[in-house]
DNA sequence: CGTCCGCTTGACTCAGATCAAACTTGGTGG
DNA sequence: CCACCAAGTTTGATCTGAGTCAAGCGGACG
């Protein structure tokens, strides 16, 4: 499903026009434990989701950028599990959560595909929990890139740095290179900055 | 959202009467590839989704049991994720997808329902996503304490056992042990055979 | 031109994986 | 009722690999 299908479940609605609201980067949107009222849809920017332990250590959940709705797990939730923090500035579309209850039981059409929505999120979820349990370094990135590989294609563009890859993967950065590193030198990857190929499968 | 409320997204539907399947312990319901046909309600017994690394390894990413339903995340797909393994011996209603969907359809209060369902499921596997990012096992053991804790409780008693939480959380099962041993020296939880309890918050 | 940030490598430490072994418990069947 | 077996639980010894701290490189951007 395209970005801009999945805004549409939210913008095609007949609503109240929907609030607007820019945030600078690293502002929040909301907090964990704050009363869920609204829904997103982001039209500029990129938003994450985190968590923070009480030790302090940040963990990002859920990365969405232009296009892309944000927070439609909370519809059904009385509150927030996680922050929500603008990682660059970025502009949101406001929906009133009941707004988007009623308006989608009133059209099986959207609903179900806000469904579907959900549905590859689960999947997205399970993908990355097996990542995370994965205990080598080397294994938990090539698990990654073998998720991420367009199926049939054997070398992909990263769209985002290696820095935030190794946070998405739990491993620190360091770990992340030096994994990356021995990867190529034992011939299993080809690297050259964003761009990998796999070699063996 | 009680399990049989769950099952009952299935259930209730005006269908053909659906299939029965029964498993023995360990039978395979269905391999990660094979085209979605079915979804499923367990009846009796314990289903995992499992994936299988070409190494061998082996990663649990989904437990469920009598009464609720099984593979809705696949409902969108066109082939099976994982593979779905029986714990022990195993009896489900067998629903064929297109039913399911076409049903759904007709019935925005269904739909609802799966909708909150599959919402649940986000937020469960980011919960595991969140504990698994945690490097300390100690951490890990708290925050998945925290996190399976009735919110207002102090204590609870564990419905599986350790090592099964310690694959859940991505440790082996003496490194959870050794953590437990460890909180409880230090006096953050007490534990009594599968109830624990915390101590400080 | 200078600063910030992503990237990269080195050295050291230590927590958790691994292998091994014993004990406890529950259930089965003789 | 007891012998036996399977599985969960617990503890020990060892070793590897990822975290941590530190330092240097390069490109982007104001």
């Amino acid at each position: 499903m395209s970005e801009s299908e999945i805004r549409d479940i939210f913008q095609s609605l007949a609503l109240q026009p929907p609030g607007r609201r820019a945030l600078a980067a690293g502002e929040c949107l909301f907090r964990a434990g704050a009363r869920v009222k609204d829904v997103y849809a982001i039209t500029a920017g990129r938003l994450k989701l985190v968590r923070t332990s009480l030790a302090g250590s940040e963990v990002t959940l859920h990365r969405a950028g232009e296009g892309e709705t944000f927070a439609e797990p909370s519809l059904f939730s009385e509150r927030y599990h996680c922050d929500a923090v603008a990682e660059i500035a970025t502009e949101v579309l406001v929906y009133s959560k009941a707004d988007i209850i009623k308006a989608i039981s009133d059209d099986p059409d959207r609903m179900m595909r806000l469904l579907r929505h959900l549905a590859v999120q689960v999947q997205a979820m399970r993908a990355r929990a097996e990542i995370l349990s994965l205990h080598a370094a080397t294994d938990r990135v090539m698990c990654y890139l073998n998720l991420h590989l367009p199926s049939g294609a054997d070398a992909m563009t990263l769209d985002l740095p290696w820095k935030q890859v190794a946070a998405e993967i739990g491993l620190t950065h360091e770990a992340l290179y030096r994994a990356l590193a021995r990867l190529e030198r034992d011939g299993a990857i080809r690297r050259n900055g964003h761009t990998v190929g796999l070699l063996k499968r």
